[in-house]
DNA sequence: CCTACCGATCGGTAGG
DNA sequence: CCTACCGATCGGTAGG
């Protein structure tokens, strides 16, 4: 039955809250979340079966749910642990940082690290098949969205304050998050290096400001060309 | 065969180039197009089967494969009609504009009505579902993609020559476009009236400047608000 | 454009 | 976690 199911999910969670993940081999349950997330973002949700989870992990279909009590499930462990993930990085950016200015480079440069990490599809996946997800299941990624967004519009308060925005902060955010959204289809496995370099063009491209230095991002398409505009 | 089919479509395409479309009703052919369109933004490509696409325009499924010589056709049919047009909109608006500001505001407002008129689930298909397309059927719609890539980047040269972009135009194209298309994300069903205010207010929001009226975009959440962030 | 059908594959289940 | 299997649905075809 489905509870026994998701009794069992609750036991194999990821290690809660504060606690440093070890490098520990994965159990089933997380290697299966894995492989979905990679399928999802390759194939797509309804392009990627259930047999082709198992057989990337090496088990059979049968067995997916064992662990799972509906294709759909795995979907939403994957955005789940995603987003908490990638709050969580972009809260200790902030950490370190005091001025304004600073508080939004953490912002950008955390959300385009939760973006291109080796283990990010995630957010790729929600950002194309959220609509797979049933309502009731979406509520609370959406209140993990909710919360991201709030973060953002707090800090982008304290950078029009010091007059470095002149826009509506509301819109602002939607353009920077659109913007750096966008990456996935033309930034392809970044070195940390060019991450950090992005992020800095970032901060100056969203703010219309020249850069001290020069003006040109790293080469006309970092990674391979995307068909997308 | 697939020739036939093929020849056939040929004969069934839209008016060439400058011809205006009059409102006759639709042939079947394109009638399967539109409510193909709709449905792949609906459900997704794969989300929604041939039967789905058929009984939409009520006839039999097997009836689909008359017109088309398979489900990818129909997508590619929808992708490059979504296009093309979408690239004689931004042309027409450009034709009326003169000063760069005026050419940037055409660009902007034409991509706009592209991804928010009537019959524009095209671009959105498009953006969520090119992953679908063979490679070989891709490269005349990434040609076209690459023709529009390059009316941005010259008018951009432009507008920065007048000083009103600090930063790369390759990075400010991206960053733009991305914005834009985010709005799919936020926006729905806009007015025309809505959708004239909100080119408008892009083109201050992208440049960072104050917009002279004030500076709120019109309510919190145009439309529903959609849980992607 | 319809009827009738194909082999393949889908998500999911029973029983161990 | 496996084997064996289910009913449903998929894209596509033959023949008219």
């Amino acid at each position: 039955m489905a509870k026994t199911i998701s009794a069992k999910r609750q036991e194999r969670r990821a290690p809660a809250s504060g606690e440093v993940q070890e490098r520990q081999p994965l159990t089933r349950y997380h290697q299966l979340i894995r492989a979905a997330g990679k399928l999802f973002e390759e194939k797509g949700y309804q392009g990627a079966s259930v047999r082709d989870i198992t057989h990337a992990v090496g088990i059979t279909s049968g067995s997916f749910f064992y662990h799972f009590a509906t294709k759909e499930d795995v979907l939403f462990a994957v955005l789940e642990g995603g987003m908490t993930e990638g709050l969580q990085v972009v809260a200790r950016k902030l950490d370190g940082a005091r001025t304004p200015r600073e508080r939004l480079h953490a912002l950008i440069s955390g959300h385009l690290e939760a973006l291109h990490s080796e283990y990010s599809y995630a957010h790729k996946v929600w950002l194309r098949e959220w609509r797979q997800i049933s309502p009731e299941k979406r509520l609370p990624l959406e209140a993990l969205s909710q919360t991201y967004r709030n973060v953002w519009l707090s800090v982008l308060q304290e950078v029009k304050s010091e007059g470095l925005i002149a826009t509506d902060t509301a819109l602002f955010r939607r353009n920077a998050v659109g913007a750096l959204n966008w990456t996935i289809h033309w930034v392809r496995n970044p070195t940390p290096e060019q991450l950090r370099r992005l992020a800095d063009d970032f901060v100056y491209a969203l703010l219309n400001e020249a850069r001290p230095g020069d003006a040109v991002v790293a080469g006309p398409d970092m990674g391979g060309a995307e068909p997308v505009r």
